[in-house]
DNA sequence: CAGTATCCCTGATGATACTG
DNA sequence: CAGTATCATCAGGGATACTG
């Protein structure tokens, strides 16, 4: 790691970062507006099978917060507002593939098969 | 990403990647068993201030169950039990790290300065 | 030393209903 | 359309006490 930090650091460094893509909807969310798209609040509600209009509106909410995500509301009749990521929220698709790279290597690097889990 | 998942199943998989280091200390543990240092329950206990045995345990148990921590039982009286990565634990370390920089980019990256949060 | 066993509490999420 | 408001639920985590 070709950072200066210290365990402790390190660790909250990470605990933060984490804090960003915690959230029941958020990675989900997060996969449909990679790659630049721009989806209505209705398209990621058809989008999303299962997700609420609460959890769609709280999560969205966060992320715009933290910077994540664009918010764009077109003053119409009837109300009209988009979303996409930002800069940063692009940023994020390295880490993640890393993350599922990692994953993705759990069966192959198990010394010994051990319990089996979901 | 040079991978060929659908948007649903790469969320799905980063998903159940993170899960492996969700806990409240997972991630200090890994930090202070990075490096291939070996410790004890109770050095682990020291290192990371106001843990309580019981969560100690517990992430242990649960990271061991996953495969990423390696639990070394020393049948002496008292009891000793070391506790160490396996390599897969070990090979978290990248992905940890692309967090952590995508964290450090969010000053860097925000266009504005957005509310601020801890 | 290295844990278990209990009890409690809070925050995150889900379900449902209502609105500018 | 794009939300907000309320209420109910539940798992994760904390505090404390006990044990092979």
């Amino acid at each position: 790691m070709p950072h200066s930090y210290t365990r402790e650091t390190a660790a909250e460094g990470v605990e933060s970062a984490l804090k960003f893509i915690e959230g029941r909807w958020k990675l989900v969310i997060l996969f449909h507006l990679f790659g630049g798209h721009v989806l209505r609040f209705s398209d990621l509600e058809r989008a999303i099978p299962g997700i609420s209009q609460k959890m769609l509106s709280q999560q969205l909410r966060q992320m715009e917060k933290d910077g994540m995500v664009r918010r764009i509301v077109h003053p119409t009749v009837p109300p009209k507002v988009d979303y996409c990521l930002t800069e940063w929220g692009q940023a994020l698709c390295p880490a993640l593939d890393a993350l599922l790279t990692w994953g993705a290597q759990r069966e192959t690097m198990s010394a010994a098969a051990q319990t089996e889990k979901a």
